[in-house]
DNA sequence: CGTCCCCTTGAGTTATTTCAACACTCGTGG
DNA sequence: CCACGAGTGTTGAAATAACTCAAGGGGACG
């Protein structure tokens, strides 16, 4: 396996573990590039830095976010593997995105997914239907973030990672509490509490704070 | 002038006045078209129905949302003139769109934005920028509306509207309270409270309420 | 076995909602 | 020209969902 030192942003300068690898974007839509480990809560891009790659989750997970200056957080998007991020059609990241735990994350040069999309249509079609299923989930977000109660806010997230990150013995959940609450515009002690509920009405049981199992999708008492 | 008879929906067909013309959805990017007058909430799009056409205002605006079975709704964004709306990658619009006053509405078929995009790699891009810039607008806007209060929701709509709608003589705001109140995630007696307590502040005059004029954008208090 | 971090739980507070009444604006028709 | 009515916006008072502050619990790790 080749080693190479590469710059990845204003000040992080990593070694690459695995180069020349060509990773799958969307259906019949290859790029080329190379992984790199981040560590838990390590920034992979942060908001205004030039945005020159374009980055997927091989495994592990990570939070898209945008923080006020006094500090207010909201994530954008919880990204699990498979999941492309950081892809900006202008020059800069408007977000930041950090590893929620030890990760393994590709990124391929913005360059490289320029040359595809220029050289072919299929493939230029494809980066704009991911950015266009983003917009979609972000729509049924802002409903979420909007319109729904705690209780339902809290579902609506179950249901979502339950389909997302199906395990064996339960929906794994990366994310603390914390990263939980900034994502559905509520605070740990309202998703705790909502949580705790939640297993008394029967509708969960939590396993450990990571890890809960799903037993009645209707009680969740998700609208739609 | 031409007239026509056009299928637009599963259910509408329309007397179209205008045919023939190109409307401009992005810099260089012409596309043909012909434009529709829709009254004041008139459907222009609904959920679940083919997206056969891309739209943009050409006067008035329009509205997105989506309705929870319930009847909560959450609007998505206001469209104003030059707007481009309703485009989709995918085959059904997953929102709907009426006309927020009587308004001019250009439609161009999806076909042609399609064709544009494969002959034309620079039409392509600025396509898919259109969509990205959605994305960027909607990721601030889940800001406000999972980390804002009510008065800072109220300053931040009403410098965007400022921004987007300038006037001679102060804002126009052609949507009701109620359409602010769904976009916001808030109740219309919020907005309108917010509003008086801001004339009260001395922020804004409230010349009539569809029309206010901002004085002090600092003592509207939002953050950045 | 202790410490740290995260999570949970409790009690009191508050921002926003809900419910209800009233005011304004703008057409329409007498 | 004024009365009327419908739609829209404002205001008040009470209710409540979620937040804040504070304390305690439990698991991971050295």
């Amino acid at each position: 396996m080749q080693s190479m030192r590469v710059q990845t942003g204003a000040t992080q300068q990593a070694i690459v573990t695995t180069a020349g690898k060509a990773f799958c974007f969307a259906e019949g839509l290859e790029l080329p590039g190379f992984s790199m480990r981040f560590d838990r809560d390590e920034e992979i891009f942060g908001e205004g830095e030039s945005a020159d790659f374009v980055y997927m989750v091989v495994s592990g997970a990570a939070r898209g976010f945008r923080i006020l200056s006094d500090g207010r957080r909201q994530i954008t998007g919880f990204h699990l593997p498979g999941d492309v991020f950081g892809m900006e059609t202008r020059g800069d990241h408007r977000s930041s995105a950090e590893a929620i735990v030890d990760s393994e994350i590709a990124l391929v040069r913005r360059s490289a997914v320029d040359r595809a999309a220029d050289a072919d249509g299929a493939a230029a079609r494809q980066l704009w239907a991911l950015t266009a299923g983003d917009l979609d989930r972000l729509r049924d977000h802002m409903m979420l973030l909007g319109r729904k109660c705690a209780a339902e806010r809290v579902g609506s997230f179950l249901l979502e990672m339950a389909r997302r990150a199906p395990a064996e013995h339960g929906t794994q959940l990366p994310m603390s509490r914390s990263d939980i609450a900034d994502y559905l515009g509520l605070t740990i002690e309202t998703v705790s509490r909502t949580l705790t509920q939640l297993e008394r009405d029967r509708a969960i049981s939590i396993r450990s704070a990571r890890c809960i199992v799903l037993h009645d999708r209707t009680a969740l008492g998700v609208a739609d």
